[in-house]
DNA sequence: CTTCTTTTTGACAATTTTGTGACAACGGAA
DNA sequence: TTCCGTTGTCACAAAATTGTCAAAAAGAAG
C-alpha cells in the first residue's frame, strides 16, 4: 500500500483529498502546518507528498527545498494558488515534481500522482559502475578501461554511457537521448546522437562496425547490452 | 512523429512558433482563425494543442471549452496576453492543462509541451510485455522469441502488433490500421497493410498459411487472438 | 590571443525498411 | 461450377535511416 502525505491547511480541501485517497486504498498522513508537515515528512518514509504553496510557520516552497537539500527524493507534487508564480515550482533549484493549479479536480490530481508513482518506479538506481565485456566504467571517477587500456572518454560521453547503461536492454529513441541527455535547452540534430554512438563505439567496442553493447534498433533507437 | 496544431493569429510568432516545433521534429498543422482552428482540432486527431487567447471569430477560451465538451481529451497548452486572466484558464471548467504568459521563451514552450507529452504518455499505460503460444514479446525492448528462437521483427512490425495485441479479439479493418499504426497522413494502399501481415506471420505463427493469432476476417479486416 | 579539446554539423555511402505491382489462390454468391 | 472481388505471396524498387568521416563551431586552458 502507498504511503501519501498531505500538507495542506484548508481543512475542508483537507478532507476531501484524504477521502479521494482512501478510496484509492492510499494510507494517508495529514498535516495542516508547514513545519510539522517538513518534520513528518523529513522522519516518515512516504511514498510521495503533496503539498500546498501557502502553509502556516514554513510554505510549500521552503518545504520543497529544504526536503531537497536534506536529500530527500520523494516525489512532490504541489498546490499551487491562482496568484502563484507557477514557474518556479517546476524548476530544479526547487526540485517539484509536478505541480496542480487551484482550483483542480480531484481525478487530475489522482491521475498526475499515479504517473509519479509509476515514474518513481522506475527510476533506475543511479549507478556508479559498470561492467561489460571487457570494459570497467566508474561513472563517479570518470574513469573507463577497455582491458589493460584507459579509455579516455568525454563528459558527454559518460553521460550518455550511463544514461544507456541505467535502461540496460531498453530501446532508447534519439529523441529521447536528446530530451534526456542533452536536455530541452540544447537542441542539437538527431545525427549528433548518431555521432556520439558512433565515438563510443569506436572506444567501447572492440570493433565498431559489429557493435556488441551499443545496438542500433534501425527506425526506433539504440539500446544497450551487457 | 508527434503532431501539434498552432492557433496563432500573430503571424510573426505563428512562424517562429512553426520553425521551432519543425526543428523537433514535428508534424506541424497550423490556424490563424478561431473557428477554424477548432474544427481542424475536433477533426483532426492531433498530439497537442496550442491555442493564443485572442483570435478572429472565436478565442481561446471557447475553443479550449468546446473541444472538452465535445470529449476531446488531447493535452491543450494557452498562450495568454499579459493583460488576460490567466486564473480561469487552469481551472476544470475550462480544462487547458498549461498556459505560458506572453512573452515566453520557445524553448521553455517546448520543455513543457514535452512536459505535457510525457505526462499523457503516462496516463494510457501501454502494453509493454505480450505472451501468445509459444511466443514472448517486449515492447520496450523491442524483442521477441518464438520457442528458442529470437525473432528479428522491425519497429514497424512491432508497433503492428502490439496494436493489435492491446486489441485483443476485435475486428479491425486495413483503413484502421493505416490511420492507426502507420499515421495521420496515411501514404500508403490498404496493399501494404497485408504484406505486413504477412511477413508478421511468417515470423510469428508456425505456419503463416493456417494462422492461429492472426486471423483474416474475410472483407472486414484482421484479428488477433492468444 | 593561441592552442587544444570537445561538440555539432554536413555530406556521402552503406544498409535496412517500407511500399508496390503482378499474379496466384481463395471465398462467397448466383 | 463460374465469376468477381478479396487476400496471400513474392521479388524488386523507392524511400528512409544509419555509419562514417572530416571539417566547422564552440569552449577551455594556458
Amino acid at each position: 500500500m502507498k504511503r501519501v502525505l498531505i500538507v495542506e491547511d484548508d481543512k475542508a480541501i483537507l478532507r476531501g483529498l484524504v477521502d479521494s485517497f482512501k478510496a484509492e486504498h492510499f494510507e494517508v498522513e495529514t498535516s495542516t502546518d508547514g513545519e510539522l508537515g517538513y518534520s513528518i515528512a523529513k522522519k516518515n518514509k512516504c511514498d510521495i507528498l503533496i503539498l500546498d504553496v501557502m502553509l502556516p510557520r514554513m510554505n510549500g516552497f521552503d518545504i520543497c527545498r529544504q526536503l531537497r537539500s536534506d536529500g530527500v527524493k520523494t516525489p512532490i507534487l504541489m498546490l499551487t494558488g491562482k496568484g502563484e508564480e507557477i514557474d518556479k515550482v517546476m524548476g530544479l533549484e526547487l526540485g517539484a515534481d509536478d505541480y496542480l493549479t487551484k482550483p483542480f479536480s480531484i481525478k487530475e490530481l489522482l491521475a498526475r500522482v499515479k504517473a509519479l508513482l509509476r515514474r518513481q518506479a522506475d527510476i533506475h538506481t543511479e549507478m556508479t559502475e559498470a561492467t561489460f565485456g571487457d570494459v570497467y566504467v566508474d561513472f563517479k571517477k570518470q574513469e573507463a578501461v577497455k582491458g589493460k587500456r584507459k579509455l579516455d572518454l568525454t563528459a558527454k560521453e559518460f553521460q550518455l554511457l550511463k544514461y544507456f547503461v541505467e535502461r540496460e536492454g531498453d530501446v532508447i529513441s534519439r529523441n529521447q537521448l536528446l530530451d534526456d541527455v542533452w536536455g530541452y535547452q540544447a537542441m542539437p540534430t538527431t545525427r549528433t546522437v548518431d555521432n556520439y554512438i558512433l565515438s563510443l563505439r569506436k572506444k567501447i567496442e572492440s570493433s565498431s562496425a559489429k557493435p556488441k553493447h551499443l545496438l542500433t534498433i534501425h527506425t526506433a533507437g539504440y539500446k544497450f547490452v551487457r
